[in-house]
DNA sequence: TTAAGATAGTTGTATCATCGAACCAATTGG
DNA sequence: CCAATTGGTTCGATGATACAACTATCTTAA
């Protein structure tokens, strides 16, 4: 095992540990409903997002998600359409929505933070005591270089 | 086990350490060639996968792959019709084929395994440099959890 | 030896996840 | 007041996948 080094290899090694990771992670599988409710990942997120900060705009919450604001409106009809947001008139911008969480759209929210709880709980007690700070750090790490470099999926 | 009991806090801090190391790694985006050529992720991942060993049957792609055996069939049905690869029968086994990459499939693995290289060492270059060894091994770590727990994505 | 599985692949059908372009309606900055 | 910008919607694509049903082939066990 080499150190620190810059070592030619250590790029690769990255790319192979970045790709297996992403498999394992399944991030191909279009998804099985990560509650009990019948949900799609794009769905989870986006209620999940809004029950963190209610009234975003679409644009906003497209921000948070990174998707393109086509994508938001269409994902946003049909939660919509599941009952579970409102989009509100903006009194101070005509164009824009305000989104709001219904009561069922706050419910179906929670289930899903406490779903995708259970499952992360569930990863981490599989993650070697003494190593989960270095994981959430290194993740962390990870994640910044990569909003850094203007990164594409490969 | 009740010792390696995980605390909800860092629990909740891998899932949003997760969550946002996916986005920023935009495995939403269904992809923008990851090299010169116009390809797509899933067949840039197949021909290389083939150009690191050929002869695979579409079984076993599909479990390099993490795919299903339909998915693959499609895959390689793509591929084949871009003059990437060839269905050659298996003299043991007249059920399955052997998939072996043609002279310009291998030509186009080059291309993508070094388009990924250069793409993976602009990342390496922005994850500072002591902490590298760190955040692979955070990265095997998170990948063999993952495949231990019968992770589905959300 | 042969019939009941098991396996390898193919095809049909469906869903999810996304993007970009073309549009429209407000808003804003000169 | 008009041109440019911004927030959203709709249309049309594509990619990535799964599952189920089906065919052909192989294996095995009575």
């Amino acid at each position: 095992m080499s150190k620190n080094r810059a070592s030619p290899n250590t790029a690769l090694e990255l790319q192979e540990r970045m790709i297996a990771f992403i498999r394992a992670y399944g991030f191909q599988q279009p998804e099985q409903t990560p509650c009990g409710q019948p949900i799609s990942v794009s769905e989870a997120h986006a209620i999940t997002e809004l029950s963190r900060e209610t009234g975003l705009t679409q644009q906003e919450l497209s921000t948070q998600l990174r998707l393109e604001k086509s994508t938001t409106s269409r994902l946003v009809g049909l939660l919509e359409a599941r009952g579970w947001l409102e989009r509100q008139a903006n009194p101070h911008d005509a164009r824009s929505v305000r989104l709001v969480l219904t009561k069922a759209g706050l419910q179906s929210a929670q289930q899903v933070i406490q779903a995708r709880r259970e499952k992360f709980n569930l990863l981490l007690e599989r993650i070697p005591k003494q190593e989960r700070r270095a994981v959430l750090s290194a993740l962390e790490t990870l994640t910044e270089a990569l909003y850094e470099t203007e990164h594409q999926p490969a």
